[in-house]
DNA sequence: CGCTAAAAGCAAATAATTTGCGTTAATGGA
DNA sequence: TCCATTAACGCAAATTATTTGCTTTTAGCG
């Protein structure tokens, strides 16, 4: 299995796997993705097809590659100055972005893959984004659940019905959030020092 | 699209089909779903590949076809006498079964198709799984939440981690029966009649 | 029983994948 | 800095998978 990073990160391999992951980006932005093929992505990569057979052995694995680093959260949480609003406006935008048509073909494109380390980067991604706000609000003084809880809450739920063929309505999505947060100590667990009111 | 039943559901056309998926099946068996390929499919159900290829369009498709059948529940859930008993019994099968080797592979290859009809189907058989067991629970005039309820509170967190790469412990997923139930009215909703006991 | 057309078979044409081997260049040590 | 080592690439030939045009079989129906 010809992992994407263990061997010579540098200088022309580093060149080659950009250019794959361009041509991809590219080539799925004008085509449906059932037309995009090996021989086409390396066409348009300037590479020949035999590099990337060798380099990730399947197009699914490519593809997966690809999609786990659309899927990096780009930008922190929202800060809106408050536990519920902060994690609110983000399983908001966490919803729509992966209900999205692009969303949903990443998503298919990294569980099809036969090795799961993506997906795992996934989870992690997310846990990391409500880990912030998490942090955020234990800093505030404000109660918040664990990252297991709000994962079992909130995103589970709402990538089981995108996967499973229905579309999480904003209500639904809203009343997740709420069940988790009463769900939560009432108190903060340890704050890092006195609260400052004291 | 050529769907898989929509015609000629008699005789030849119905033959090959079980023969196809006879010959998925015991392939699966013997060897790595990386090295099933269409035309050894094909040798083994003694049909020629073109008629795969026109009837499924690609192995995912097929490989969905199969793995859905196989997650279809061929059990009716087993009667413990009590809501909770019913449903932890339930859950803990459906958590083995589905992280097991074959059901994540199932799993993946439903998923992996881009016609999502499997994947809704595999969300029907949970939901009437689920159903089952509300019913009884209401006819012993027990309290059981919504169906939508479990499967937010119970089966999706399953799912997610199964998918995500986390095997979810026993404990877990007891924790997850318990909460839900914990979150049903204490009063069923409607008997269908005065309790006997009355 | 015969008509019609969907589905299957067959084979040729096309496209994708694998593989052996020579070349390039990244990395590490002298 | 230069050289040795070898991972990664390119190329082309061989293999394998997929598509397609056409023919044959047969399910469904009057």
């Amino acid at each position: 299995m010809p992992a994407k990073e263990n061997l010579r990160p540098g200088g022309r391999s580093a060149r080659v796997q950009a250019s794959v992951h361009n041509a991809v980006r590219a080539l799925l932005k004008t085509m449906d993705r059932a037309d995009v093929t090996i021989p086409l992505i390396a066409a348009e990569a300037g590479v020949t097809p035999s590099t990337i057979y060798r380099r990730w052995g399947e197009l699914q694995e490519l593809l997966a590659d690809v999609a786990v680093e659309r899927l990096r959260p780009d930008m922190l949480p929202i800060d809106t100055g408050s536990a519920r609003g902060d994690l609110e406006v983000w399983t908001e935008q966490y919803c729509e972005e992966m209900s999205s048509g692009i969303g949903r073909d990443m998503m298919r494109d990294v569980l099809a893959a036969q090795d799961n380390a993506n997906a795992c980067k996934c989870d992690a991604f997310t846990r990391e984004q409500i880990a912030l706000i998490a942090e955020r609000a234990h800093a505030r003084g404000e109660a918040f659940p664990d990252i297991d809880a709000v994962m079992d809450g909130v995103v589970a739920p709402i990538i089981y019905r995108i996967l499973f063929g229905d579309q999480p309505s904003i209500e639904r999505v809203r009343n997740l959030v709420t069940n988790v947060l009463a769900s939560a100590p009432t108190r903060p667990r340890q704050p890092a020092s006195a609260p400052i009111s004291g």
